[in-house]
DNA sequence: CTCTCTTCACGTTCATGCACGTTTCGATCA
DNA sequence: TGATCGAAACGTGCATGAACGTGAAGAGAG
């Protein structure tokens, strides 16, 4: 990638978060975060952005004092995105369940990282068009709109003839009785399908989805191997724990 | 092959890709980087693209990156996709091809008509997923970076067991002897077959494809039911005409 | 032979990562 | 409240390798 193009991709990325995090720019773009910095610095310099402490601003909204900064934070997906981004590794094929998080997951892949991601969801695919290295394997069928991925029939076939290490898989609810739910039915089942083909299987539950409970069921907690979650030590985590799983805190 | 030909054939490249690599294009072209660093020195010079470290990319910024050139189609495209539009009825099962200016029609499909939407295009399938109405069959298989479609056997044979009223199709080159074409072989024949799935097949090309050569046949032109464009009438159109197919003008 | 295009050789510039000293920030403590 | 301390972020200088431009030499067409 050249120099030019990867500051575009930071003016591009500026506009969409409103924010840019060197530390985590460097992971994602494969370099170190002296580079990451010296293009701030250069932006800045040419008026492209404001500097400020640990990234950078647009030149509009450039906020008053760092902890007001701290505010607008990561929040709760990406932080769970950026810790399941280091569950997979070179060479894995990875299966990329749809939903926000998965798709700030897709967004923060490192662009050194070679792998191969599949996925029913055209969004992500759309997402990991742009990545030097990624392949995709789209799952084709129906798309259906209530969370914009393919289901039914024809996508469950095409699921069948693959199989993958890795299973990022997004619910709606993350319960330590009535384990993992979520909004549609032919979904669910869609997931069900996807987590069978996967060797290991991780939910991504950002802490809001931690006790909550959607109309239709998914697995049980037992069925997957970890949860990734931002939620803190405590009883609820404890809960799920007891069931089974993993659990991943981002802490 | 001429130093004009293959200059022709690096901007064509340029506008295909977004940008061009010295190293690769000496690999691909058979030639030292000398000769292709020289060829882009030239270029710029004669402000068709602008020279960076390591390669090239195009002159105006809006083209810089892909990304950014799929939010804003040029004013010819834009013409083209509204005329294409016009073509679907309601109740139509519509193949839509890959491409900026299907990613248009995409766009402009009227909110109030019903019609089942059938893309090997992941971003096409994403554009969609906010309409009310369309129905999106995904067609699945592996993402070809090239021009961000699903290609190959798995593509191949999701496609063979639809058919559709109506296949908009885009191309790269549209040329009264040489026919249809387009820069990669694997998109050809993945054209060809979606043909082959509906009743009618049109092409859209905006006035800059007439004339153009790519490297790979596509179809004949005699095997396209009509041709949007947004040329005007005169010798170029009259010879395409000739050749069988209904020129369909958004003048 | 002459002209053009190409490659090769050379010294230069550019992008990057690392090392080191400095600044900034939040937390802790008086 | 104000002072102090450690960690993180920062800037600078430097080394390295890639990409670059220039000029000379070689190859091929007319």
């Amino acid at each position: 990638m050249f120099v030019a193009e990867r500051r575009e991709l930071l003016l591009q990325r500026l506009q969409a978060d409103g924010k840019l995090v060197a530390r985590d720019l460097a992971v994602e773009l494969g370099l170190s975060e002296d580079s990451v910095r010296r293009d701030l610095r250069d932006l800045a310099a040419a008026g492209l952005c404001q500097r400020v402490y640990g990234g950078a601003v647009p030149v509009s909204r450039a906020l008053a004092d760092y902890s007001a900064r701290r505010a607008v934070e990561p929040d709760s997906k990406r932080r769970v995105a950026a810790r399941a981004t280091r569950l997979i590794r070179a060479g894995d094929r990875v299966i990329l369940d749809g939903g926000t998080t998965t798709l700030a997951v897709a967004r923060t892949l490192p662009r050194d990282l070679a792998v191969t991601v599949i996925t029913h969801s055209p969004t992500i695919a759309a997402a990991l068009v742009d990545h030097p290295l990624v392949e995709i394997l789209l799952l084709g069928g129906r798309v259906y709109k209530h969370s914009a991925v393919a289901c039914g029939a024809a996508t469950v076939e095409a699921a069948q003839t693959i199989t993958a290490d890795l299973f990022l898989l997004g619910v709606t609810g993350v319960h330590a009785d009535h384990g993992l739910t979520t909004g549609d039915a032919e979904e669910a089942a869609m997931k069900r399908v996807l987590a069978s083909r996967a060797a290991d299987t991780y939910v991504l539950a950002s802490v809001e989805k931690l006790g909550a409970v959607s109309p239709y069921k998914v697995l049980d907690l037992g069925a997957v191997t970890g949860i990734v979650t931002d939620a803190f030590e405590g009883e609820p985590v404890d809960q799920l724990r007891r069931a089974g799983p993993e659990l991943i805190l981002t802490g």
